[in-house]
DNA sequence: TATGAATGAGATTTCATTCAT
DNA sequence: CATGAATGAAATCTCATTCAT
């Protein structure tokens, strides 16, 4: 029911400089002017959850600290959600509306073909990077949950669409779905293990995969 | 296939074809003739530890429910593992070497490159396809878990070097570790991928993801 | 007694006639009155601690079993202690306190110090002897946990401030230190003995035991 | 069936200096000597349970690291003991037996009475401290268990002729049973407070205690 | 809406004990 | 006698969820 107009979706996930959850106390005044205000109680939950499964996972937290980390009481997290994978459905869309936007704004930013893909890789690289652990769960539920498995389907999806949709604009021959999709996932792969340090634990330079992907890329969109 | 090895290793990973875990209760009363034998109850518990972490996952199982579908009381499995951790890196050890039996079997089985490299990649996404769920839990884990994590990263490396043997043996040009990693990690991304049905629920055809899975190949190996 | 505090404290130890827990099983499904008092609920799992400690020992009970003795499910034990050790130490704390209010109590009550001193030995003597079983637990924990050494010490140390200001008040000379804590040491020895019926079970008469406690603190404290 | 002669008892109380449990991997060669000699694997089962009662607790031992810690497997602990509680009463037989030669050796030494006394009392402290978690399990075990109880009972009513003899022995008038019974309990209250630390972490110097220890004995006794 | 105490099923783990060898 | 793998009941503790206020 909410719109995307009222709650600033991509501030919660895209912005934030991530850090693990908050040890202070629930920031809690005695009644403080976002309880009554259902939107921005249910963004404050989202926000919360978003931020514990990206330090502990998602079987690390329960829905009793979210509501707590949100400054809310156990049984308003019931009142928004019908339960903890809902909420991280909830999330998993902030965080792909996230990563559109960075993709939008890097493609609107002009520049040569090389410049915008370089960019681009760059900035997807970092969102993956602050996210890493959110992704490890949304992986894992997605071969375990249907609900899971089926939204992410479908976001790729609406991904290769406006990959269609900016390679169109561009003029530039428009490459094959299998293509693209290998494309996603390839950056998706490779973003994820420069994210979680593996490159570097192998002594291999972080920029030295960066360039591995812009060439695939080129390799196979164009 | 493994012979003189205590545990065997490989085929409990390599060989069945997974299915769900049975529904029937294992329960028994008296000794079967397997008990009284470590090695086999360890293996035992190893195999069902595997099936069930690739059917419900991880977090989707306990150890009691491991035991039980091995045939043995709960307290059996604490009496080999000392947490539901260890056997999963038992379970991952496994799972490497039952890949690394396959792709030297296929190495050993001659042909052109191109002929073999097919012939990996086909195999080597079976065999993803069949542990889908499994690695799931592996890739989740790697996020949460610095026991899994490390375990992983040593096994990559293991892979990079074996990877170097056998180009040195063909008498090709050996690349950059980097671009090695790339190549392992691309195709862990497009095998897991295609085990997860994504390619088929756009619409895109396993062989034509399997095709860009080749031409990674040869673009970064040779 | 305890009239205005949030947890009635003393009522629960002092007051009591402490028998067995009872055998009929308190499996409740529906609200009682009593819920949703957190306090109320607070004080009835101590009490029914208290109880079984005082029947079975620490180590011969759980914390299921103290929250279904106190009409409540196993869950409910976590949301007001951490763990059992956590209870037993509030157990004790009303214990002390219960001691105390005894000791206040027939102090106000007037009369010679000889008077006041049997008086206050029989009742002490019977505090013990209706604490038994939880004071050997006491006395086990304090040799095996820091937390309960801790507590007990810090008691005894309260205990002889407390002794200090009686004797001061009556004007009479404040012996040493070491003499009031063996004072302390030898009233809850005899006590204990009398309390466990270990005089009876030698054909020796508490009051026997009771006229060498008094002799003793007359020699000690005066 | 074991005789007193065939098991030097006292040796695995009263001799050995008290550590933790051994860290050291079971001392077991593929067969050592000790073994199909039943009588030493019941005194090493005893020595051990004796080690672990007196560090971690009677119920912070099991049965099988008890026997682990003797060198054999679990199962041998079973051929000599019908259960843990039965090891335990072995246990302080020997304990009890190592008290007694303690206190013979230092009477037959020959001196004052006074002399004597002190010398018995230092000899007690020390044997308390150095038993004394030990000595914290057999009482909370005495008013749990009725086997441990009446153990205990029996044993002080032994003490209590032994000194009568004692005395009797010196031509000095014997004391009522009452006081004698207060005694022993006075200076087993007194020692395990010295064992325990309570006088020094209450700034009370063991000395000071030692000497309250003294004038008892002689007031009660005399 | 928001609360938060209470729920209770269930997961993890321990350990006294058995028994076939 | 000794072994030691196996047992399984039971204890500790967690957490998604409910519901009366």
């Amino acid at each position: 029911m909410p719109t995307k107009l009222k709650r600033p979706i991509v501030s919660a996930i895209g912005g934030t400089h991530v850090v693990g959850p908050s040890r202070e106390s629930p920031r809690r005044t005695a009644f403080s002017q976002r309880h009554r205000q259902p939107d921005k109680t249910r963004a404050a939950l989202i926000e919360a959850a978003a931020r514990l499964f990206n330090s502990v996972g998602f079987d690390g937290t329960d829905s009793n600290r979210i509501a707590r980390e949100a400054g809310y009481a156990p049984g308003t997290f019931y009142v928004h959600f019908p339960d903890k994978l809902a909420i991280f459905l909830e999330v998993y869309r902030n965080w792909v509306n996230a990563e559109w936007s960075l993709v939008e704004a890097i493609m609107k930013s002009g520049g040569s073909a090389r410049t915008l893909g370089g960019r681009l890789n760059l900035a997807v690289v970092e969102h993956h990077r602050k996210w890493r652990t959110f992704r490890a769960s949304l992986r894992s539920l997605t071969a375990t949950d249907q609900r899971v498995h089926a939204a992410r389907v479908a976001s790729r999806a609406r991904q290769i669409d406006t990959m269609t949709d900016l390679i169109r604009a561009r003029g530039t021959p428009v490459p094959s779905r299998a293509r693209m999709l290998s494309q996603l996932l390839i950056a998706e792969a490779l973003c994820d293990a420069i994210a979680e340090g593996d490159a570097a634990s192998l002594g291999i330079e972080d920029r030295e995969i960066v360039r591995v992907l812009d060439e695939t890329a080129r390799d196979l969109l164009s």
